[in-house]
DNA sequence: CCATTAATGGTGC
DNA sequence: GCACCATTAATGG
């Protein structure tokens, strides 16, 4: 993997390349917090872009020049571990933000990003958004409760990969993407592979399916191929209550 | 139709 | 108990 700049794509300029003002997202901590003042500076110098599914937009180790947040789809965040194994770190929905860690003194992002759905994103550079933050005391809480939420969650990926088994990560995997992506018409609101459930519970394909298998029989969840529901959330989260950790999204 | 993904089985640590 | 490899079945464009 090269360490070239993430390279924007610059078709043509998206018509609907939307100014801050206009934008319906209020789940954006920028959209949030930024009235009025800076919000100028921003709009004329942040990129929307534009991902296809499965296009990455963010490679390991290319340097850091500013942060993505999403308007609309969803990402994976991810780690290439040992033998080309990828870890998915987390799953993104809109108004999150992406590549936030390489904001302090990394220079380089640790992590790569991949949109899983059509996703539209924008980007601002480094220099704004400091200065941003210097100004609004306001907008820098906000960006700080997100990233304790992070750590927090992050801090628990830890025990759950080091403490649990496999059939307990894929369950608190299926309860982490119900949380955070609900349910439409009884099946998880995210198209899922069982790779991609692997990735991020920390184990094989093989024993996701295996797993799933099992949770068939005992009625815990459904699946029709690629979808797959969870009617009893209950059950499943007494399963790894005894690793009594929950919540967050 | 072919290609990708899912499911199942065997083996070794 | 779990990862890794191999084979076969199912699915979808």
């Amino acid at each position: 993997m090269s360490s070239t700049a993430v390279h924007i794509r610059s078709k043509k300029r998206l018509f609907n390349d939307v100014s801050c003002k206009s934008c319906q997202n209020e789940r954006c901590l920028i959209k949030r917090n930024l009235h009025a003042i800076s919000l100028s500076k921003f709009v004329e110098n942040k990129n929307t872009l534009k991902c296809k599914k499965g296009q990455q937009f963010i490679m390991e180790g290319a340097p850091v020049n500013g942060l993505f947040f999403i308007l609309k789809g969803t990402v994976k965040v991810f780690r290439t571990g040992i033998n080309g194994r990828e870890q998915i770190v987390r799953f993104a929905k809109e108004g999150e933000i992406i590549g936030h860690r390489g904001f302090g003194t990394e220079e380089h992002y640790s992590i790569g990003a991949i949109a899983i759905q059509e996703s539209v994103l924008c980007y601002f550079s480094k220099d704004d958004l400091q200065e941003a933050l210097v100004e609004n005391p306001k907008f820098t809480y906000d960006m700080m409760l997100f990233y304790a939420n992070e750590l927090n969650r992050s801090e628990n990926k830890v025990k759950s990969i080091s403490q649990m088994t496999v059939r307990e990560r894929v369950i608190d995997t299926l309860l982490y993407i119900y949380r955070k992506f609900g349910d439409l018409k009884g099946f998880l609101n995210l198209p899922l592979s069982r790779r991609e459930y692997a990735d991020y519970a920390g184990t094989t394909e093989e024993q996701v399916i295996r797993v799933f298998s099992a949770l068939k029989k005992e009625k815990l969840i459904t699946a029709q191929g690629k979808k797959i529901g969870v009617p009893n959330t209950q059950l499943l989260r007494k399963e790894i209550s005894e690793h009594n950790y929950f919540l967050d999204s």
